[in-house]
RNA sequence: GGCCCUAUCGUCUAGCCUGGUCUAGGACGCCAGGUUCUCAUCCUGGAAACCCGGGUUCAAAUCCCGGUAGGGUCACCA
């Protein structure tokens, strides 16, 4: 069996999408589990509508995710051959010069068509077996200098070696047409793949109306591309068990066309957040902060109060409970952060700092003793402010000693455990905001 | 509308080929409880589906037929 390669072969007519980005990946997929390679092609003969800024994007896409190539070409740089193959048709008599009919705008090339059924196996749905009479003698070029579509196509992927041609659903109307013009070019015909579309929530296809456009939206967001990769590839396939978290690796020891399902699948950005989370879980200390920086928003970077060992730590903290990078963008701009950048003294009220119907006399006693406790600790981290606390804590009741702790140093209803933001916090600053309090209380 | 494709919890899906082990399993989300000073995390539990109708069969989510619904495509765009 000759060597497995595949293509992904995107026009440059728009931005790397879900969908396109799946598609590219099931080809990467494949032609790796197989040993193969995988190419990239850009298709840019409409002019009209091909911008170089959606190449660009559709090159960072797939870099960003991994997807990697061979060999990149471009169809618009092999408009020689194409003429030359057009040529070869028309001397063949396999193809002929039409003039334009119903006041269209001028002389076609059209392919001869005998009619008759088309048959292909498709490595998904099976046979599929097509009456290609009504398709009649269709075009092929517009000239011989401007192929359309189907001929560039099907001329490229035949010099190319092309054997497995995986692609989305939508093309499956097309393919019977295409194979009729690989025949009259004399090609060996490809294995044919077409893999389900991604659909919106609403079931329509996913369209720029249902969100982020570009897959490099999702990488400013602050989607890992393992998390990506990982979602998409269970979007329409799963390797049989239980398993959600695969790594590049596994997925490609796992995938096979044969897993892929027939109907379309709902891309579903909660899911994704959950996969996300997963991978952002698993990250390394440094791994984590080398992103998570970059997500501070400019007036907090290097800005760090004095108080603070460092702002890394903060990040660090963070690390569960977000989603993606993006929320630690949140974090800062909502205010959720105010504790740590910048406490605004009124907020925190006499009322607020007594928990429930407790009294202000007893908190007050509970206040001093922490501060007693925590005035000489050496080691002022996390873990040691727990060790100091908790025990009075259990004593004399958690609540009404907690929280009076944590809302004299975070002036927030909700906000992290005392014990953290102490540590985060430092000593001098801790015991600063819990002297305020006492003071408030007298 | 023609042609083609598809159909299991709200969503992603396992099971279907090789009928019984399926009172249909897992995950996300949701709800409840637990942990907890709050929020989040984490743990436990719960609600939640075989599109409909016929047929074959002792037995159908699984096989067959017919509906219905959804999607794709019908370009001198890709």
């Amino acid at each position: 069996m000759s060597k497995v390669r595949t293509r992904f072969a995107p026009s440059p007519t728009g931005f790397l999408h879900i969908g396109g980005a799946r598609t590219a990946f099931f080809s990467f997929l494949y032609a790796k589990k197989l040993g193969g390679e995988m190419i990239l092609r850009i298709e840019d003969t409409d002019k009209e509508r091909s911008e170089k800024k959606y190449e660009e994007d559709i090159l960072s896409g797939l870099d960003w995710l991994q997807i990697g190539y061979s060999e990149i070409f471009r169809q618009s740089e092999r408009a020689d051959r194409h003429s030359s193959l057009l040529k070869k048709l028309i001397d063949e008599n396999k193809a002929y010069l039409s003039k334009g009919e119903r006041g269209e705008r001028k002389e076609v090339i059209r392919l001869r068509n005998n009619g008759g059924e088309v048959v292909f196996n498709d490595l998904i749905r099976g046979e599929i077996k097509t009456d290609v009479r009504d398709l009649g003698d269709f075009v092929v070029a517009k000239s011989l200098e401007e192929p359309v579509f189907h001929f560039a196509n099907v001329a490229d992927d035949g010099d190319m070696k092309i054997s497995h041609i995986i692609r989305g659903e939508d093309h499956i109307s097309n393919t019977p047409r295409q194979i009729l013009i690989s025949e009259a070019l004399g090609f060996a015909r490809p294995q044919y793949a077409h893999i389900p579309l991604i659909l919106a929530p609403d079931k329509s296809k996913l369209s720029k109306r249902h969100g982020a456009v570009s897959v490099i939206q999702y990488k400013k967001m602050g989607y890992l591309p393992e998390a990506m990769i990982n979602y998409l590839a269970f979007l329409g396939w799963n390797p049989g068990d239980d398993r959600e978290i695969l790594s590049l690796k596994e997925l490609i020891e796992e995938f096979s066309l044969e897993k892929i399902h027939k109907g379309g699948a709902v891309f579903n950005v909660e899911k994704l957040n959950w996969v996300n989370k997963q991978y952002i879980n698993r990250l390394s200390e440094n791994e984590y902060l080398k992103i998570a920086e970059d997500y501070v928003p400019e007036k907090y970077k290097n800005n760090a109060p004095d108080y603070s060992p460092s702002l890394k730590k903060l990040l660090l903290f963070y690390k569960t409970s977000i989603v993606k990078f993006e929320g630690l963008k949140e974090l800062f701009d909502s205010g959720e952060l105010r504790w740590f950048f910048g406490l605004n003294e009124k907020d925190i009220t006499s009322e607020k700092i007594v928990w429930k119907n407790d009294e202000n006399k007893a908190t007050k006693r509970h206040l001093k003793e922490i501060v007693f406790r925590l005035k000489n600790l050496e080691d002022f981290s996390s873990e040691n402010v727990k060790a100091e606390i908790q025990p009075l804590a259990d004593e004399r009741g958690r609540a009404s000693v907690l929280h009076p702790m944590r809302f004299s140093l975070s002036g927030r209803d909700r906000s992290p455990d005392p014990f953290s933001m102490a540590g985060l916090l430092g000593k001098e600053e801790t015991i600063k905001r819990l002297n305020r309090a006492i003071k408030l209380l007298s």
